[in-house]
DNA sequence: TTGTGTTTTATTGCCTCC
DNA sequence: GGAGGCAATAAAACACAA
């Protein structure tokens, strides 16, 4: 065969996009059986005019493009759930920031009060706008929960109820970070995918 | 019109299953 | 070992901005 033959005959071959008709039976089809049998695959090539390999073909190349678009879906399902966590996380990071802020706050007035016990042992005072020994910043006193002056009766004594709350402290900022540490949601190990290596949500 | 990027059809080579 | 599937890739067809 001559080359020019070759070139006739591959310029009367030239390849074809499918008809609208073709390819919406073709995806009619692939709906409801994306693996079709041997049987199927000759119907449709009889009834579309098709050759039954460039309809096997059709098929693989369809599953391939299915295959692809399932996994940008999933993809970026993953990257909304990631970022809707990162964002929470750089929420709590902040807020235990400001919580571990109002435990040195409390933590120098206990300690200041030591100074003081000897001078003032049987002379417990409660908080009041006076002593502010335990008003917290007023606008994020929500944050730890501590009880503003309003909510005292001035019966109650808050020594006991301070101590507790140092202890915590000493436990909280024992085991998580500090701000001094610049912890974010990307540098913190509990999210760490170094298995996987970094930047694993990009292809 | 043309260069470039995207989509679609087709080929190739490898793998698995019967 | 043959049939059929898949991944990777080639190449034609198409879309579109400049």
């Amino acid at each position: 065969m001559s080359t020019t033959t070759i070139k006739k005959s591959s310029k009367n071959n030239r390849r074809k996009r499918f008809s609208d008709d073709q390819v919406k039976s073709l995806e009619t089809t692939f709906e409801t059986e994306s693996r079709p049998e041997l049987r199927l695959k000759q119907n449709l090539a009889n009834k579309l005019g098709l050759q039954p390999r460039q309809i096997a073909i059709w098929f693989q190349n369809k599953r391939a493009r299915s295959k692809s678009k399932q996994i940008e879906r999933e993809y970026s399902m993953l990257k909304s759930n990631y970022d809707k966590l990162a964002s929470q996380f750089e929420a709590m990071r902040k807020e235990n920031q400001n919580l571990l802020i109002q435990v040195q706050r409390l933590r120098k007035m206990a300690d200041k009060r030591d100074g003081d016990k000897n001078d003032d042992k049987n002379n417990i005072t409660l908080a009041t706008s006076e002593n502010p020994r335990f008003l917290l910043d007023i606008n994020n006193s929500h944050e730890l929960c501590m009880p503003s002056c309003s909510d005292l009766n001035g019966k109650v004594d808050y020594l006991e109820q301070e101590t507790d709350v140092l202890n915590m402290a000493r436990i909280v900022e024992g085991s998580l970070a500090s701000p001094e540490n610049g912890c974010s949601f990307e540098s913190c190990t509990f999210l760490d995918n170094t298995g996987s290596g970094p930047q694993w949500w990009d292809f």
